[in-house]
DNA sequence: CCCCCCCC
């Protein structure tokens, strides 16, 4: 037999929640459970509920969090349950119940006692907003102490974050600030002005909060990251979903009446939370999501400058290699002001929060507007990474996605960390290819272009699928593949070179992408050239390309030809040279020759 | 009231 809080629905609108008996988590029955209509279209859901004690019967409302209990019949008209975390509001001057946390101790019940409406006025209840938190811990310990400290703090309670709606406009919350924004400066149709945006944390949830105009200069400079504030009488307002990544179905926007002011009993309010994803396991998460990554920075490229095809504005960029424990690496772009101040060339371990999985090579990450970093933190995970880097994982081969089939095949990656790359004569001596398995394996090497096979450069293929066409007696191309024909074929690279570095030489084979990247061409133009008959300018186009020198980044793998087992080296994808990390490299060979 | 997050 289930007994229901005595008196908890007095308690509930009292100005003292600790009144409840043993300062017990109130155990309610939900009398009806409702979903709300919506206040707007692209509102979430709301449930309503009303609560009973078995003697009077209040509004509620259920966390947006918890809408997955209603929703699985979890939580139904007659449910029995404990609240473990709530907050009372006014809404249009009635009191409002939103329960944040529960236990379930019965889904249903027959309907305990008569309860009758609370009427607050009849109990003398100000309508003044309560909030009201306790460790599922205990049942015994008092609700959050009450702030010390004037103004804001004094206007009203302490609120958790997750329970913070447009539903009520009572609330001080108590967060730190885990992410600020540069000012930004904007004009458009509608005016100008200048903004800037702050991430909010406490133990319950995130929130993001932007200040325009005046609340920059009000708020800018004090709200400084990693600093914790008290901040009260703010607007909250739905949160536009496709411009945050922060789980929050709200944002804050400061204005006139908001008050911030520091805090410095910090010791409840949590530094940001990581949710980390390892590193091989980026290929199990779709393109543009969201996650957080932990890893070593093994390289970082010189800052550069882009310009966005959609604005035509420049950025800069930097692009970084990271590699973790799950023995893959994977590039990451940082942008702007980041990009161009980022000096780290120790190897730093280095968290990223909110960063963007994208699909460029494979799997490639970026920093965004929510993105943060932080180098070398002190969290567990990290201590263990760089213990695990500086005493083995420096040594070791990392994975790198690729484009055509990372996502599915991860044994087809290959290293390009710049402390693999290996001499020609090291990829013949190894036998890299030979093998038991007929598996490829991959390999890094820097070598230069010096000799291009001039016939079959390019081959005449069908602009669906990549295959060869050949022309039927109409002119047109046909493809047997797919069985289209076409008034013309698009011309495809297919380039047999030869690559040399100081301990000798190999033949390599190169496909479209190489050919661009070795001709600065089209294999359409360059085949134009020899279609209309001029051929010194096709052998002028195949001599320059001679002398490129690239990291070269290949799969090696054994073929059976006139009964002779022989390896095949196909290029996978080629770097230019970073002169500045290729120069450590070189460094770093010469103090290992020095030390044998 | 911004809201672009880029490029290979």
């Amino acid at each position: 037999m289930i007994n229901l809080t005595k008196d908890a629905i007095v308690a509930i609108n009292s100005e003292n929640p600790a009144s409840l008996p043993a300062g017990q988590n109130p155990v309610v029955q939900v009398l009806q459970v409702k979903k709300a209509t919506a206040s707007q279209p692209n509102a979430p859901d709301r449930y309503r509920m009303v609560l009973s004690d078995g003697v009077f019967y209040m509004q509620a409302m259920l966390g947006t969090q918890l809408n997955h209990l209603p929703e699985q019949e979890v939580l139904v008209k007659n449910s029995v349950i404990r609240m473990t975390n709530y907050a009372v509001n006014t809404v249009q001057n009635r009191l409002l119940v939103i329960a944040l946390q529960v236990d379930i101790l019965e889904s249903s019940h027959e309907k305990i006692g008569s309860p009758q409406n609370y009427d607050p006025a009849k109990a003398q209840v100000q309508p003044q907003g309560q909030s009201h938190q306790q460790p599922q811990t205990t049942d015994n310990k008092p609700t959050i102490a009450p702030p010390q400290s004037k103004g804001p703090s004094s206007q009203a309670p302490v609120y958790p974050i997750e329970g913070l709606s447009p539903y009520q406009n009572k609330w001080t919350i108590k967060a730190r600030v885990t992410q600020r924004s540069d000012i930004k400066f904007w004009s458009n149709q509608r005016g100008e002005g200048k903004l800037f945006s702050v991430n909010l944390m406490d133990e319950t949830g995130e929130i993001r909060a932007t200040g325009f105009n005046e609340s920059v200069d009000e708020f800018y400079s004090m709200l400084e990251e990693g600093k914790v504030f008290f901040i009260t009488k703010a607007r909250v307002q739905i949160a536009k979903k496709q411009f945050s990544n922060l789980q929050n179905e709200y944002e804050i926007t400061f204005d006139k009446s908001t008050q911030i002011e520091p805090c410095f009993d910090t010791s409840d309010v949590p530094d940001v939370k990581y949710n980390f994803t390892e590193l091989q396991n980026l290929e199990n998460l779709e393109a543009n999501s969201i996650t957080d990554v932990l890893g070593v920075v093994t390289s970082v490229d010189d800052a550069s400058q882009i310009i966005s095809k959609s604005t035509q504005k420049p950025y800069t960029k930097r692009e970084l290699q990271i590699v973790d424990r799950s023995q893959q690496s994977v590039r990451l772009t940082l942008w702007g002001k980041l990009a161009e101040t980022f000096d780290q060339t120790n190897e730093p371990v280095i968290a990223f929060k909110g960063v963007k999985v994208g699909d460029f090579g494979g799997r490639s990450l970026s920093m965004v507007g929510a993105s943060t970093l932080f180098v070398n933190p002190d969290i567990a995970e990290a201590h263990t990474l760089r213990g695990w880097y500086d005493q083995q994982g420096k040594n070791e081969q990392f994975s790198t996605f690729n484009s055509s089939s990372a996502a599915v095949k991860p044994e087809s990656s290959g290293a390009v960390n710049s402390n693999e790359i290996k001499t020609l004569d090291q990829v013949k001596q190894s036998q890299l290819g030979l093998n038991d398995t007929g598996k490829p394996d991959y390999w890094s090497g820097k070598a230069t272009v010096t000799y291009i096979k001039k016939d079959n450069l390019t081959y005449p293929s069908c602009p669906n699928d990549m295959k060869k066409v050949t022309q039927d007696m109409n002119d047109k191309w046909r493809c047997e593949k797919c069985e289209s024909s076409f008034d013309a074929p698009e011309y495809r690279y297919i380039v047999t070179c030869n690559a040399t570095d100081h301990t000798g030489q190999l033949w390599l084979s190169g496909f479209n992408d190489f050919g661009l990247e070795l001709f600065k061409m089209p294999a359409n133009d360059l085949q134009a050239m020899m279609n209309n008959g001029d051929e010194a300018a096709y052998e002028a186009t195949v001599k320059n390309a001679l002398g490129s020198t690239y990291n070269f980044n290949c799969r090696a793998k054994q073929d059976n030809f006139n009964d002779n087992v022989r390896v095949r080296h196909q290029i996978n994808r080629v770097n230019n040279i970073n002169y500045k990390s290729d120069i450590g490299r070189l460094c770093d060979s010469i103090t290992k020759l020095e030390v044998a």
